[in-house]
DNA sequence: AACCTTACTGATAATAATTATCATTATCAT
DNA sequence: ATGATAATGATAATTATTATCAGTAAGGTT
């Protein structure tokens, strides 16, 4: 993510929050910061160990007080990997998913496409199910890695 | 899933042990069976649980211990809900899904479609990864809840 | 710019989930 | 039936997460 992106995101979560009522509060911009800045999905306890480097760093429950809050409000996501599940990155919006790598951990986000809305439509007609959310992420090894 | 598809994969699951070099005991038995016969992914606890009304259950340390031995195995896999992650069910092979009611969990397998390896393979091309893995899960209402 | 309300914080206790330890037991090849 | 040993149960240790509460700081108001 380039530098203008990263201060961009920075900027609407602080915008969020003050439309639904949160205070900006150090604590969480350490947070935000953190979590916007990365490449790879962080687990709560890796925020907590990366915000050790900081000058006044957050308690570790406000770590989890602050993940709970931009979860409510949509911002951040969790990433399922074989691995392990409670790593966390900022939301995916719309139709689009993760491409992970196996290696390095870096992740990229990839647009969606008409062929899986489509297959999930004929799933529907198939099972009777009306599917309201699908989870879609990849896994692979990135260019560099290999 | 029917009784003969249940007792098959029972066969077959004890098949792989023996052929892996591990014992089938009483508490492996028990946990397969829970696992084979819950139409809904269960956790690690609801496991123990279920397990609880047996004659002589198995520890909890041999549940976890029985699971971890399944999954090196390739037997179970875990299910990745919104709401949670260490809900565990039997894998699906080759190139099929799961479809999993948010209400009452039940899951169902359905067929993958070339328009979704299509879709991987477009991915491939643009962003130069290797996708060794994907995972698609869909989430909706089954036809008894809606 | 100082004040005031109260949402938020850090420290830590409590809870829950998972893993490690080890003496005893049960599996299964012989 | 026997013996080697993989596996077990009980429980301690570890790790992750959540709850509690007195003190603090954010930010609207004056």
């Amino acid at each position: 993510m380039t530098a203008p992106d990263y201060d961009q995101r920075i900027e609407h979560w602080k915008t969020a929050l003050h439309q639904n009522g949160y205070r900006v509060t150090q604590p969480r911009l350490q947070v935000i910061r953190i979590l916007a800045e990365s490449e790879i999905p962080l687990t709560p306890q890796e925020i907590y160990q990366l915000s050790l480097g900081l000058d006044s760093p957050p308690g570790i429950a406000s770590v989890y007080r602050t993940l709970e809050m931009l979860d409510d409000l949509g911002l951040i996501q969790q990433i399922h990997q074989p691995s392990g599940c409670h790593a966390i990155c900022p939301a995916v919006e719309g139709h689009k998913h993760l491409l992970i790598c196996t290696s390095c951990g870096q992740m990229r986000v990839v647009e969606g496409n008409e062929a899986v809305s489509e297959y999930i439509r004929m799933i529907e007609e198939q099972t009777g199910y009306q599917v309201e959310e699908h989870l879609l992420q990849l896994f692979g090894i990135c260019q560099n890695c290999s």
